[in-house]
Order: C-alpha cells, then sequence, then structure tokens
DNA sequence: CAGGATTGCTATGATCAACAACAATAGCTA
DNA sequence: TAGCTATTGTTGTTGATCATAGCAATCCTG
C-alpha cells in the first residue's frame, strides 16, 4: 500500500511514541506501575519533599489528575505524606518505595539503551536534543 | 527542580509526542478532523478502493474500531464505500472528502516544517530516521 | 464442497486526561 | 493587621481512546 504518513515526522513520532510506550509499559506492568508511576517515583526520589502540585507542573500533570495517582502509591505503601503547612504537603518514598523506584530504574535504563540501540549509529546521539527541541 | 528524566529518549519522546499532538489536534480541530481522521482520508487518496480492514493494519487500528471512525467520516459526506464483493467494501473519497483532505495536508505540511524549524540545524535531518527505526 | 480464514460489525470495559468547582490556607499589600 | 488574591488539595464529571470478545456472513483453498 501507498503510505506516505511515515516521510512525516510528527506522524512517525505518534508511532514512535505508541509503539515505544507499549512494550515499556508491558515491562513496568511487571512491578505494578505505569510510566507516569514510574516518573512520579523517580521525581521524589531526587527531590525530597517536593509537593503534590510542584510535581504536577513538573510533569504537566493536572492537579487534580494527580491525587489517584498519589492515592495508588500511597496505598501501595510506595510513599508517605507529611504536612508541610496548613495546605501543603511534602512527599517523600517509603523503603518499598525506594525499591521499587530503583527495579524501575533499572527495567527504564535497560529499555533505553535496547532503545538506542535499534537507532543507527550516525543518526543516534541525535534523538534526543532533536525531541527536546520540540516540547522543551 | 531535579529532573533526570529528559535526558531519557523514551520519555522525551513520550513528552513530545504529547506536545505536537495537542498542537496538530487543536489546527486540524478547525476542520472537524482528528490526526486519525486525517491520516485515514490521506490513505484512501492514495490507495483506491482500499478497504476497511486493510486500512486498518496499515496504520495498526483495529477493525472494531475503524467502524466508528469510516462512520463519522460517511456521515460527514467525506467517503463512499461501494461493495466490492459480498463481505468486502471499497473506500474512496468523496468531492467534499478530497477538499478536506487536501485541506488537512496544508495542515499538516506546514505543521511538520515548523516542527522541523524548532530542531537546531545540525540534529535536523536525523530525527525521522532515528523515529523509524523505533517502530518500523 | 467443507472447513478455516477474513470481513465488517456490536457491545463492552478499562484507562486516561481535561474541566469546572470548592473549601481551606498562605502570603502579599495597603 | 485586615483584606484580597493566589495556591493547594480535593471532588465529581465528562469525553476520548483503545483493547477485547464474540458473531454472522462471506471468501478462499484443498
Amino acid at each position: 500500500m501507498r503510505d506516505p504518513l511515515p516521510q512525516l515526522p510528527g506522524y512517525s513520532l505518534r508511532r514512535a511514541a505508541h509503539a515505544t510506550a507499549t512494550e515499556l509499559g508491558a515491562r513496568l506492568a511487571t512491578l505494578g506501575l505505569r510510566q507516569v508511576d514510574a516518573s512520579v517515583l523517580i521525581l521524589i526520589a531526587q527531590n525530597a519533599d517536593v509537593t503534590a502540585s510542584a510535581l504536577g507542573r513538573q510533569l504537566d500533570i493536572q492537579r487534580a489528575n494527580m491525587v489517584p495517582l498519589l492515592k495508588k502509591l500511597e496505598d501501595e505503601g510506595l510513599i508517605e505524606r507529611q504536612p508541610l503547612d496548613g495546605k501543603s504537603q511534602a512527599l517523600l518514598l517509603t523503603g518499598a518505595g525506594r525499591e521499587r523506584m530503583e527495579a524501575a530504574l533499572g527495567i527504564i535504563h535497560a529499555f533505553e539503551d535496547e532503545l538506542l540501540a535499534r537507532i543507527p549509529p550516525r543518526h543516534r546521539e541525535h534523538l534526543l536534543p532533536a525531541l527536546n527541541a520540540l516540547w522543551r
């Protein structure tokens, strides 16, 4: 079939993102995590006592949608909340949370390596800066 | 905030895809089309008398999900169906469908140009082949 | 011509993100 | 310090998207 779509960067971006997300998602599912969950855990680990809304801003997740996300992580005993002042709360990893986060990080790094390995060497190093130019 | 995520190609892929999809989606919405609709119209235009399931295979859309998609395009008078044999049907653009498709193509090409323009020149030509290596 | 594969379709469920609204609190400014 | 505005966490709802299973009709092939 004649298909001009893969010539379009935007379309290939869509397809590549979907394909890789499906793949990584399946691997993270073995830990009971989704990509969002993993990224939240990673960010909390790197930024002790972040606040839920600051996290949302960084990840472009609306405050309202952080609620069920954090609730799930808390219910699983991966994060804790401590009141910072009357309205804000500090987020931090529990021991189990740190373990889970490190396991996720292992999966993610292995996956990223595989991704890069698929790309012909002469294009490889250009992907990240090109992608980041599109959204940052 | 300390954020190692944008260093990960997979994460940047996710974010870039989401950001660009939102942007292009808004522009195509002025035509009453989503990205999927546009890609279906484009593919039908290039392949007269394709069948719905062949289209689905090419775009990785399940047969079941093609139904409401095509129904919408047909209801808007953009495509027609003609029985090919007892069970298959040929899809083709109407006049209005071709016009809409060309308008969409204009928006898409302009958008793709803008995307590439955002990327520093030395990375630019590498994006498409790198992306395609990830999913094709 | 018999059986397996294909096509189009119905129906359904899960997931996800966007939106509006609200009460409580924090923090700035006059 | 009193008052106003912005922020935080939350609820509830909505729409869009996608995967899955199943079904009847039709086809193709051995």
